[in-house]
DNA sequence: AGCACGCCGACT
DNA sequence: GTCGGCGTGCTC
């Protein structure tokens, strides 16, 4: 690096994004010839920072730093650079904290090592052995291996790889110390396809090779065989030579699918989610870069890989809640994907069997394209829905199973098959109180009762993860056995599985049974496999594993999602109880669920007990239009939190003073309200909420707003835009 | 996001 | 008299 950069006639200043919370790039000299796109390593406040060549930088300024140097990888394309700026605005994120998505991987910045690999050379080795032939072979079948690895895949001593080496019959080369993935062949095991599937199928690989942006939504009920058709659209992918991303919720990123790819393609994909060590980490993202991972099986975070050439994403149950990322960066992966999708002009499928409401609206409108799946694959049908009224079968005293599910319970049993019992919350008792003074167990650093998880006897915040031993006493009044477990956890309601079956085999599943989610994924295995008679489970039995033996599910509480008020509860709780309704019956014996409620005719109840998604979806709609709320509307949602709550609330009143910035130009502010968790963790919390119609630029006026009032830096305010959550 | 600079409490 | 608490402000 010449240090007269300033001089030099051939320095050029950029602007470079750096993955920091900047409001935009920052500007370097560099006389490389740079070109936006490219990797460069640069210092900001005299730390080594990766950064990407944004554009041309203000130049004349004497003061500028220098471009340390351009890296060694595939330039960022233009498509992905957009997507980064879209996103940033549309979210009302730092453009830098986007980037920072985008380049979380380890050892981008440093030089890669080269590794040796034997390629076939120009001699013919004097003499062919048995083992000197079998090297040859291994060498022609696959390229890039060590010499060690050649010895090894041709199954002969090291020796013999030397001897050819020697003798000219290979030669060595450097190349990338990672080594590409395996190949997938479109080939390996084509799938066969119903008329249905083929019909969708089809309509994807014809959207893929017309090359332009083409949103689908893949509807099709549990069981109907999504996977293997989108699979098949994954097969056009490859033989066209491009790039897939298969996007699935954290939780059913699991061996099954990787097998499933595996199957189909005779290698598995690269996979791209919080398990991944570093070092696969980091050959993931080259191999992304480079273009030679052909396929892509990710969680949400997977979204911002740098594709060179990316033909299709497959969004796998599009309305579950965990693509809605709500730490350091709020998005909703599924519409980063189609925001993405636009910015590539490619394909983009979302599948699932209970679609969101956004995405079945946009497929009314005719935004998006429809594919159906209406035929359950195989044998399997599905359950028999019922409704059990709890105010007309009560449980008998102190239990939460009615006698007309015991009693399904018990033919289930019989018979030798599963039950489940579905209830999402976790541990013992949601609330302990004192039966004398009247003191609630409650968390210190925030506005939640602690749970009580009697196989660990202790308290659990589910807020904030503290953990206390379970008092012995009242701390309040001291006095002893005074303290009563209030309403059910899962916990509880597997000891009443075990004081009525006393003979049956009860297993908990829930998400701290284990912090190993290899462990949970042996512990659902053994469970599949008959390991017990009877499932007491929260929300991770909904999500993808199938469960042969299982052929009546228990819903403890179908009005537990229902209350709170919020705007996704009767679609969450439809979504969730469908899911969990179809774990029944899934392979040759038909199956049963039955919901435990106090109020059988309540219209998200009735959706499900008929089956008919349409109705449902078409009522939900019509509500949402009547109130103006999403998607006929967008919200942006305001948290402004802080230690101080006199900070916090003086910085929402500021906001609020400051509303008419908003309401003139068409955006209703409401609130400063006290949040529903008002203190979290030990931090206050006071919530606004903007609505606004869909035409409103946001990102324009939003931060024009916030600019005018000083906010101190001890005082957070966040922006959730499109907000999922409204604690 | 880090990190350095800057004013007010308990200590060798 | 200092060491250090984290509030505030900056990064081309």
């Amino acid at each position: 690096m010449p240090t007269d950069l300033f001089t030099d006639p051939d320095a050029v200043a950029y602007a470079v994004m750096v993955p920091l919370p900047l409001p935009g790039p920052l500007d370097y000299l560099s006389a490389e010839g740079l070109v936006p796109g490219d990797y460069v390593a640069v210092t900001v406040s005299g730390r080594e920072t990766i950064g990407v060549v944004w554009g041309m930088g203000e130049g004349g300024k004497n003061t500028l730093k220098p471009v340390l140097r351009k890296l060694d990888l595939p330039p960022m394309p233009q498509a992905m650079r957009g997507l980064i700026d879209r996103a940033a605005r549309y979210t009302l994120t730092p453009p830098g904290m986007m980037l920072r998505q985008a380049t979380r991987a380890p050892g981008l910045l440093e030089t890669e090592r080269a590794r040796t690999v034997l390629v076939q050379g120009s001699a013919m080795p004097q003499q062919m052995t048995a083992a000197r032939s079998r090297v040859m072979e291994a060498v022609a079948a696959e390229s890039g291996l060590s010499a060690a690895e050649l010895a090894r895949a041709a199954g002969v001593s090291s020796g013999v790889v030397k001897g050819l080496l020697a003798a000219g019959a290979l030669e060595a080369h450097a190349a990338p110390q990672d080594k590409p993935p395996p190949r997938l062949d479109a080939e390996h095991r084509v799938a066969k396809l119903n008329a249905e599937q083929s019909e969708a199928s089809e309509a994807m690989s014809l959207a893929i090779t017309g090359g332009a942006f083409s949103p689908l939504l893949l509807d099709g009920v549990t069981g109907s065989g999504k996977t293997e058709t989108y699979l098949e659209a994954v097969a056009t992918c490859i033989r066209a030579g491009r790039q897939a991303l298969i996007l699935l919720p954290e939780i059913a990123l699991t061996a099954d699918f990787i097998r499933r790819v595996r199957e189909r393609f005779g290698a598995p994909p690269v996979e791209w989610h919080s398990g991944v060590t570093p070092t696969a980490r980091r050959r993931a993202w080259k191999a992304v870069a480079r273009g030679q991972a052909q396929v892509v099986a990710g969680a949400r975070s997977a979204l911002f890989l740098p594709f060179s050439d990316l033909a299709l994403i497959v969004v796998d149950e599009e309305h579950d809640q965990s693509y809605k990322q709500d730490d350091v960066v709020h998005y909703q992966a599924r519409d980063i994907a189609v925001l993405r999708a636009a910015q590539e002009a490619c394909t983009v499928v979302l599948a699932s069997a209970t679609p969101s409401l956004e995405s079945w609206i946009n497929a009314e409108t005719g935004k998006y394209r429809r594919l159906t799946l209406r035929e359950r694959h195989g044998p399997a049908i599905l359950p028999f829905l019922s409704a059990v009224d709890l105010r007309a079968d009560p449980p008998e005293n102190k239990g939460w199973l009615s006698p007309v599910l015991v009693d399904a319970t018990r033919d289930v049993l019989a018979r030798g098959e599963q039950a489940l019992f579905f209830l999402n919350r976790r541990g013992y008792a949601p609330l302990t109180l004192c039966r004398t003074c009247g003191w609630r167990a409650g968390c210190d650093q925030c506005s939640a009762w602690l749970v009580e998880h009697r196989a660990r006897n202790a308290l659990l915040c589910h807020q904030c993860g503290w953990r206390e031993p379970f008092p012995k006493t009242c701390p309040e009044c001291g006095k002893e056995d005074t303290l009563a477990a209030c309403g059910p956890g899962v916990e509880r309601i597997a000891e009443e599985a075990r004081e009525k079956f006393p003979l049956a085999c009860v297993e908990i599943l829930s998400s701290d049974q284990t912090p190993d989610p290899r462990v949970l994924q042996d512990q659902i295995r053994n469970i599949a496999e008959g390991g017990a008679d009877i499932i007491v489970g929260t929300q991770i039995v909904a999500k993808g594993h199938n469960f042969p033996l299982l052929t009546l599910v228990g819903v403890v509480d179908a009005d537990l999602g229902l209350a709170g008020g919020d705007l996704r509860a009767a679609e969450r709780t439809f979504q969730l109880l469908n899911q969990v309704a179809g774990r029944a019956g899934r392979a040759e014996k038909p199956g049963r669920a039955m919901l435990q409620t106090s109020q059988p005719d309540h219209p998200v109840l009735r959706a499900i007990l008929d089956g008919d998604a349409t109705r449902f979806r078409a009522r939900l709609s019509d509500e949402r239009q009547q109130a103006r709320m999403p998607p006929y509307t967008r919200l942006v949602a305001i948290i402004v939190q802080g230690e101080d709550e006199e900070k916090v609330w003086t910085v929402a009143r500021d906001l609020a003073a400051k509303g008419s910035i908003l309401t003139s130009a068409g955006i209703d502010l409401f609130g400063p309200a006290p949040a529903p968790y008002a203190m979290l963790r030990g931090k206050h919390r006071v919530r606004m909420l903007l609505r606004m119609g869909r035409g409103v630029d946001h990102a324009r006026i939003v931060p024009l707003w916030r600019g005018e009032v000083k906010v101190p830096s001890s005082v957070r305010v966040v922006f959730d835009v499109d907000p999922y959550s409204f604690l």
